[in-house]
DNA sequence: TATGTTACAAAACATTTTGTTCTGTATCAT
DNA sequence: ATGATACAGAACAAAATGTTTTGTAACATA
């Protein structure tokens, strides 16, 4: 991609994120996003639509990015009463959020949080699948797999939100035990 | 309240509602709900300050009123062993919601359902805390009684979220035995 | 280094949206 | 019957949106 095109679009990403830590979605203008990033009212327009798919490319770049290096990983599934979570891909994905990562911290702890966990949710139905469904972990159960699916996403993202919530002061190893202690058991 | 306020709220609400069941949140401006509803533009800023209060306001009246007639419900805990879910508040919610009312089902399937899920969850949390914490239920488990309490209540939101995108086909019976099937092994 | 291409800035523009202010009228409760 | 209040309608300024045009700087490639 072309260096000025890159710069820009990181450019209005940067601004976009500075300014969702501040106020919510729906208050941000697309003038204010051009004065924060110092472009012209021309490019952002090149660039992007709306201010909706600024959004949407924003989360699809950041969720995307998270999910894919962890889908990258080799994995073993590690039940819990092993005791074991050092291995487990959820354990990794804390880890990843904690070194905030283009400062994906502040919009999942921003006003607006629920719209980025919906993104958040959304990209990691694919690993969950990944990681279970196609091993035919979830055919065991009588519940649906996709159903199943969607239960392991969002409790995973609602316990990521808990742990921000309370301001990150548990460990990831903590956290992945309460994840895994309200999934495990219905596998 | 005034005849003529109640009058108008309720044409602006519903106004809001069908369009949501169009298109976008942020794609409708208020001079379409203006219109819809067929009212001054005054009368409109004389009821809400902005856009996202009409929405606040509409979906705590809309979930508040779910939820409150939940709670004030005799409710017995029954466990998902007895076999017996006929008489849980669940059970109870998700008939209410096969109702209809006031369109609240046309809400939690439009494009924009995340939102209106969001309060959904967050008003089920009072009723979560009524059911099970307030009665110390939560506090055998070692995880944290707030971690529970969010887990269920996203948990069931998100089973009504499945049911809803399944085209409700199954009937209120099955899907709260969904719902318990995740619930009842980790308390 | 020269060249055609592409991204950008700046300004101007029409249009829409927002939120307020005013005046007059109909409806309300009493 | 009366005073209070909610409403409609119009007019308004300000801001936001989205597009067009023109000129310039950065780019890739030969």
């Amino acid at each position: 991609m072309d260096r000025r095109q890159k710069k820009t679009r990181e450019a209005i990403f940067q601004a976009f994120t500075s300014l969702l830590a501040k106020k919510n979605y729906n208050q941000i203008s697309v003038q204010e996003i051009i004065d924060a990033a110092d472009i012209g009212r021309t490019t952002f327009y090149a660039h992007f639509e709306t201010k909706d798919y600024l959004l949407k490319d924003l989360c699809e770049e950041l969720f995307g990015h998270i999910i894919d290096t962890a889908m990258g990983l080799p994995h073993g599934h590690y039940h819990y009463s092993c005791g074991s979570t050092t291995d487990s891909v959820f354990l990794h994905l804390l880890r990843h959020l904690q070194e905030n990562d283009r400062n994906i911290l502040e919009l999942l702890t921003s006003q607006n949080n629920e719209i980025f966990i919906q993104y958040f949710k959304n990209n990691l139905k694919k690993l969950i699948m990944t990681q279970y469904a196609d091993k035919g972990l979830l055919q065991n159960s009588k519940l649906p797999e996709d159903y199943l699916v969607n239960h392991i996403s969002s409790s995973f993202v609602e316990t990521v939100s808990f742990w921000l919530s309370q301001g990150m002061k548990e460990s990831p190893e903590e956290i992945t035990e309460y994840f895994l202690a309200v999934i495990e058991p219905i596998l």
